[in-house]
DNA sequence: GCAAAAGTGTTAGATATACACCCATGT
DNA sequence: ACATGGGTGTATATCTAACACTTTTGC
């Protein structure tokens, strides 16, 4: 990187630059959607909840920074991570002049890594139950909760919160809880099925009931369709 | 603002904030959607085409830097104006270190200032036909372009481009351009007049056609609705 | 045998698509 | 009278929404 003092644009000020990660995970034993928070180490809001964040760093871009967290705090690398809103209100932090740009990622929480939790103090929040949060946390959390919504109908992103093999009735719930809404479980499945993103398989998962619910994979081949093409699909 | 040399922020390295904006004009006599762009000033790329840009200064957010160029290169105030995405590659800018908010914004072309674009060395582009840009803008450009189709389906946004009385087949033409495909005009009558968004005037614009076409303007109670509602509307 | 969750189909209504001709007017 | 762009309607296919009972199995 080229040395500040033969920049050439005298005029601007340089400004502190934050990445803060909206860290989603479904919760398989609870089928909630839960948020990752921890407790903040540094003033100002010591002590206070907040999404987990850093500074970029002069050789890395936002993206490379919100993954880097990201593996600080749960273990886990290449998972899916995108930009959400970049937040840069003059007095959004009281101490320094700091925009946020804000990323938020699917993560299968029961792969997350439990002691970095415990070493960061973190904990996972149901998403309707966040708690107060430092600056515009709570914001970012609203608009990730949107941005996840309006994706979820469009590409196959939810499939990124559940393991490898898992039961419609998961999937179902899964979907719930992202529209906080109950949905017309026929209609679900009909419409998820249609997609021809699904492999049944001959297993089954008893640990929610005696008849046990028959396992599922995604089609690779048309995972990847979608990723790109998109679909359309509301869900009532 | 907090005195930098008092911020507890000490492991950070600040960075410098630029916005740029991709301006979206209709232009109503080639009936074309074009992209206002100016010749940058300062090294490096002097002299090359580049979106129009600022650094973000201390006591202003983004959003309102990017308003202010906006207005210093156009004239024009309070227009549509949404952020697009924030740009932070390592290397973008070979001088510095440097990243980029981008917005795009939405205006009627035959209301911005003349004299101030041509004071900028600025120039209308037609879409399509984009020149090679500074660093990532043209990336910026094919983003806004894929954000304003995203938006353009789901609000009554696309009426940002176009005069207050405007006609029917210009609305058309508007969203030919905007989704750069042939549309059939029958079901797009259908389906934009169904949204009841617009009213029809008994004035006729006869500038096209010796029959003219029929003035409408919006319904502002619906386009309101609308504006935070939303719909969804394919046009094929 | 019963409780608890999994799984399954149909129908009516709404929406989307494809498509071709007449109208009004200025010259 | 004719050339030019403006304006209109229908039939078919597809998709969506609403809705309730049977199946399986562990206890």
């Amino acid at each position: 990187m080229t040395d500040e003092s033969t920049s050439s644009y005298i005029v601007a000020q340089p400004i502190l630059v934050a990445v803060d990660n909206v860290i989603f995970g479904f919760d398989a034993e609870t089928e909630r959607l839960k948020v990752l928070l921890f407790k903040r180490k540094i003033e100002p809001f010591a002590g206070q909840w907040s999404l987990v964040g850093s500074f970029v760093q002069p050789n890395e871009s936002a993206v490379v920074a919100a993954s880097r967290i990201l593996t600080e705090f749960t273990g886990l690398e290449s998972v899916f991570l995108e930009q959400l809103h970049c937040y840069s209100g003059v007095d959004r932090d009281p101490e320094d002049r700091v925009i946020s740009i804000a990323y938020y990622s699917l993560i299968q929480l029961q792969k997350y890594r439990e002691e970095l939790v415990e070493k960061h103090q973190a904990a996972w929040f149901e998403i309707n139950n966040v708690p107060d949060l430092v600056i515009d946390h709570r914001q970012m959390v609203s608009d990730a909760l949107i941005k996840l919504q309006d994706n979820a109908r469009r590409r196959p992103i939810g499939f990124n919160l559940l393991p490898p093999k898992f039961t419609l009735p998961q999937l179902f719930k899964l979907y719930q809880e992202i529209y906080q809404q109950e949905i017309d479980d026929r209609n679900f499945r009909k419409k998820i099925l249609a997609t021809g993103l699904l492999e049944k398989l001959d297993t089954k998962d008893k640990t929610t009931s005696k008849k046990g619910a028959f396992h599922y994979q995604f089609n690779k081949a048309k995972y990847q369709q979608y990723e790109t093409e998109g679909y359309d699909i509301l869900f009532h």
